[in-house]
DNA sequence: AAATTTAACGCAAACGTTTGCATTATGAAT
DNA sequence: ATTCATAATGCAAACGTTTGCGTTAAATTT
């Protein structure tokens, strides 16, 4: 098991050269003859020799990795996320040590207790659910580590962010069913101690406001995680509302797949007694039966957004800017499921 | 940005110690007196000491971190293992650093390559589809890093393993088919060049053969990355078989999802007609009307499993067993999709 | 021919922590 | 009073690489 691995060194007394020429002759460095690089790297190939990164990274000060900390790596947002960033560090020569707060706070602060051990050039940071206050992280930048947060982004201090509009977004879906003909439109909103899901709802409430449609607040129904089965007893509720929807936009895709299934079951017709908008593009949005019209929040393109900061950020010498806020782009991806075959 | 940080020497001369005792004052070394102990962890909480992880790293050669590398991280059998491991490897304070071959051989041995440097302490690996050979990983271990594979492990070297009995699960599946009653059972397998479809095809096989159903060729359909389009088309060509079909085991959920929605159009009645099983028990498979009958591969544990593997194999001092597999027992979730209303 | 530049390489320190061994002080045993 | 064990701390080297600066020899200029 213990093999002693070849050094530096070990090539430089086998070449009779001094340590440091090494170093630089495999680093390219300009200095160093052509004809010795070339004998160094075939040397080196000879003999397997494999630099020591760590003793690079503690020389140097520089580990090339960043951190991430998600929420739940398993939920499809988050691995999307993720995947993105570790396409563009890969690219850049970073590597990408992740961690789940689990949406505890406490776990979140653990976490950022650690990746203050020299371990990582940047954070990548997505807020855990219980997470209110930020502090733990502001420790994080002020010992010096950038840090960039997407999605669930801190309001208490400013940083740089990664979103979306997700105001925006919640606009154009209502008001896309509006145009559709929607005039009694529900919504299913998240928990609204969390940024996203009020500007989803505020979104809404906008889109109705601008199109003159009343708004009742028993149109909304608040939901704590959006899971299928709390989509379910909103959907539930709102087959009691008073007079029949014709429109539902949902903060997320699984509360509206309840709807589209409990709507079915009261001998709805989708989309032409009712159109239903998600939000995030899940992969079971395709495949429902109607499928469903979402927002592409672009969760990949979010992730290598989120990288391509952190790393230039870690790399500019000369930081001008303090901080910095991209908004994605997103898309409202027209499906089945808004697609009323009665002209409007 | 650049703050010199307080290291355990500026520590040790504000206390008027040698570095040594610091050091071994913060482990809880017994040869400090208590006294030392608690008036060095104050000082130490007093300065913000935070111990430099990477020096310590390269002194003692262990870098407490696991390297894993997946096809891609979000799909999402690989986002629980990935989860699964994050959360035994947290907890014995190992971090894990995450690499995507995206099936890629050339990017897989690239990423070999990097983890030679010292950086990881062992490796957890699931091979790329275009992987035949796994050379590349052989490296790693000779040089002494321990290695585990899961789902798809290399069956040119021996090495240590997660995998799931897939020959076991497909025949359970199989056999659950013709205990309700099926009797022209049909299959769309995964590409036969990978170990875990093989299996899922030979367990459909064999419980046939148990139990004297006649077996044709053209029961068998062959998907080549288990698409829900692929499914589709897999599905209309057992449409089209000479006598119906009344069950069919599908390599993942996806395709078995296809082969609901494809026979449903053609008025097929889920299950009583046809019943239908997949694997893998994605999320989308108990949101599908009918609910999909499916395998519970146990990803989660999976990657539980191989992190614990891991983590001994790195801490072992005398490792006795040369390599080990571990087969994680899977479970057959029977839902709507294979309960047939009639009689049996 | 002497002075100066340039090219190529070596020296040695440094990064912050850990650890085997030596040292000192303290109390116990002879 | 001396020896011996024990407890508590210090010394210094080591881990492998990088880097500023010094050195040498060759090439160029005056």
């Amino acid at each position: 098991m213990k093999k002693s691995r070849i050094t530096l060194k070990d090539l430089a007394k086998e070449l009779n050269l001094a340590p440091s020429t090494i170093s630089r002759a495999l680093g390219d460095h300009p200095a160093i003859s052509e004809a010795t690089k070339t004998r160094v790297k075939e040397k080196a190939e000879e003999l397997a020799f494999i630099p020591n990164s760590i003793a690079s990274s503690f020389r140097r000060k520089k580990t090339r990795s960043i951190g991430v900390v998600v929420p739940r790596i398993d939920v499809h947002f988050h691995s999307l996320v993720i995947s993105g960033i570790e396409e563009y560090a890969y690219k850049k020569g970073y590597n990408v040590t992740i961690f789940q707060s689990k949406d505890s706070l406490t776990r979140e602060k653990e976490i950022t207790k650690i990746l203050q051990n020299n371990m990582v050039e940047g954070v990548i940071a997505c807020l855990a659910i219980e997470t209110k206050r930020s502090d733990h992280f502001k420790n994080l930048k002020k010992i010096g580590i950038p840090l960039v947060f997407y999605d669930r982004v801190p309001s208490d201090f400013e940083s740089n962010k990664i979103v979306i509009n997700d105001f925006g977004a919640a606009f154009q879906a209502t008001e896309h069913l509006i145009n559709i003909g929607c005039k009694n439109i529900g919504h299913i909103a998240g928990p609204q101690t969390t940024g996203i899901f009020k500007a989803r709802l505020e979104g809404y409430k906008a889109a109705l406001k601008k199109n003159g449609l009343p708004f009742h607040s028993g149109l909304i129904k608040y939901a704590n995680n959006l899971s299928y089965e709390e989509g379910v007893s909103c959907a539930k509720d709102f087959l009691k509302y008073k007079e029949p929807l014709d429109g539902i936009f949902c903060a997320n895709d699984y509360t509206a797949i309840s709807v589209i299934q409990v709507f079915q079951k009261a001998d709805y017709k989708i989309p032409d007694d009712l159109s239903i908008i998600g939000f995030s593009n899940y992969p079971i949005s395709r495949i429902i039966e109607p499928n469903l019209t979402t927002i592409n929040d672009r969760a990949f393109e979010m992730g290598q957004a989120a990288a391509k900061l952190i790393i230039r950020q870690i790399e500019d010498e000369e930081v001008l800017i303090d901080s910095e806020t991209q908004s994605i782009k997103t898309e409202l991806i027209i499906r089945e499921s808004s697609m009323k075959k009665r002209a409007v």
